[in-house]
DNA sequence: ACTCTTACTGGAAACGTTTCCACTCACCGG
DNA sequence: CCGGTGAGTGGAAACGTTTCCAGTAAGAGT
């Protein structure tokens, strides 16, 4: 069933059926009609692949997901695949492990696919100008953006909250609560990931108050995963119990890190204080529910799809957006008794 | 940079060039290895378009999510991804509301993507010939069958727990512990989603009990939804605390319920006991522990995946397949005191 | 009645592949 | 020395579109 069959049934040309599926401006009415109608009843459906290389660009958007086991994400590629539909684009999704190396993910998608674009979620927050040549279309970089660098310069565009200034909120919470054993619960202080900006603004928060480092405080774990955030608290409270606060890069991590405190015994809040970022849906479901600097995840995956696409038409060049959290006051936060 | 480009580069055929990147058998080694450094040296990357359209075939799986923001569909999405990636597909994401039709969501993706399957995932259970003959490719209907239908005569697959065996098993454990007052809490028991087989197995476990059935204890919500279910378990609280157990079709919606009950000033398991079908991680970190039925999601997803690959190879025909939960002992099952 | 527009339509090239067919050449056996 | 074989290669058709260009017919203006 192609063009062909339909134009021959209705007696026009193949470039006539062509016009009114492009809704092209001069074809008749009645033709028209004809056409559609001959469409309809042949059940005939364009090739798209045809349509694709006659065409000078295809029409696909590469989502590289590190950790897609976030629930976090959800809502967030939801918001990339709503907006890629609309502007007309296929969202093509790949999931890979937490520990997987998104660009070159990114660059055999490319390969493969018929990508424009390409968005990164859950990678690094810092990519070179040589990995940026190698993957050749223009990406965005969602959900963390580099705040060590130059940004002016960059060949990437990103979207992201101000995770060093969050992850100093957060750990203030807790300091400006009489908070002086404060945890940080995160994944890995050295990949640019988020979790290395966050890190520092806790440094930083620490520093202010004049509370000197302790790196046994500092509970690296891998992957964000929920289980590992669970042992790595429990292994630390069966030596030592005298933390007052615990500051989880993620939801995820927040509430696993309150399951470990409750298997151990103590209270949140009352012994223990938990702040988290992030802002999931399940965290206003827990029990005591979750304080949380909460991101904007629908608007992270829209501005990151809008960004790709003024970057593609050529509207604007790579830019950097950087969107604020808002705190949601859930139960875990208390003052410090000690 | 097409295949031109590199056959002018190294001085051969086109043909010769489509025949090493397709890894066929005769073209000699200095050729090959020759074509191969163009290849590299050019950067050139073949138009998946160009060949799509000779080829006869697409190369598209097309996954259509009826309520995505669930957790539960996370790994089975994830598995459904790296199958298809392993076997040569692109898996195509499609995430429709709660409420949506997915049958024209599938129609609509089979129109406008080169798709050869489609995967449903959280749909009906239940298909039309006249559906499947308008969406006219294969497809699985993942994550819920049809029990009230001929199985043998459907022109789709499926993969999926026996729905109401398991809802029938999930209230038995409450029945177990003596309690009679059970509450059912689901989606809806009329839009041939799972709801309305586990409710039909709830009904029956009650029936053989000799407990009547009590519609105010069927709670009746929308989508899947954690705001719905803790509306809903509120507002019945609100009422009447007579409720000793709930099943909630959904772990989703027994957290809702147990943070409902929590703050209603009612504890479980003392007070309620609440039992799930699902088995999401979230639930392992819930406090209490959450007591569910855990569908095997990844294998879930494996299945669909191979499903479709055998009747699209003609392997075999249409299948049904049936998998087993694991009961997941929390500490939200108690036995009943009154 | 003749040209000039205007409105529509048809024909054909082009997009970048794959694959079939035919061709060349070296080599082997007779 | 010659026909046959087979490996390797080139040429060209085909896939289903879009789009440019040319063409036709009708209607308007002279």
């Amino acid at each position: 069933m192609t063009i062909k069959d339909v134009a021959a049934y209705c007696d026009v040309a193949v470039s006539t059926v062509s016009r009114v599926l492009n809704n092209h401006p001069d074809v008749s009415e009645d033709t028209c009609a004809k056409v559609l109608a001959a469409i309809a009843k042949l059940n005939y459906i364009p090739n798209n692949s045809a349509r694709d290389l006659v065409t000078p660009q295809g029409d696909s958007i590469g989502v590289v997901v590190r950790g897609a086991e976030n629930p976090f994400f959800t809502p967030v590629i939801r918001a990339i695949e709503a907006r890629c539909e609309l502007a007309g684009y296929t969202m093509v999704l790949h999931q890979i492990p937490a520990g997987a190396d998104e660009v070159a993910a990114g660059a055999e998608l490319v390969r493969s696919k018929r990508l424009r674009g390409l968005i990164f979620l859950g990678g690094r927050f810092d990519y070179s100008q040589h990995e940026a040549n190698a993957l050749g279309i223009p990406f965005v970089c969602c959900t963390n953006t580099n705040q060590f660098g130059d940004l002016e310069k960059t060949a990437y565009s990103s979207v992201s909250i101000d995770d060093f200034a969050e992850g100093f909120k957060a750990t203030n919470l807790l300091v400006q609560r009489g908070h002086r054993r404060i945890a940080i619960l995160l994944d890995s202080v050295t990949d640019h990931s988020v979790s290395e900006l966050r890190y520092a603004g806790y440094c930083q928060a620490l520093a202010d108050a004049g509370i000197p480092l302790d790196t046994s405080l500092v509970f690296q774990t891998v992957a964000f995963s929920m289980p590992a955030a669970f042992e790595r608290v429990s292994a630390y409270l069966a030596q030592s119990q005298d933390v007052t606060g615990i500051f989880a890069v993620a939801d995820t991590m927040a509430i696993a890190a309150i399951k470990a405190l409750h298997n151990a015994g103590l209270h949140v809040p009352q012994d223990v204080s938990v702040v988290a970022i992030d802002g999931i849906e399940m965290s206003l479901y827990t029990i005591p529910t979750l304080t949380t600097l909460s991101q904007p995840q629908e608007t992270m995956g829209e501005e990151a799809v809008s960004i790709l696409l003024d970057v593609l038409s050529g509207t604007s060049p790579n830019r950097h957006v950087r969107l604020e959290t808002t705190l949601r006051e859930g139960e875990t936060l208390g003052v410090c008794k000690n």
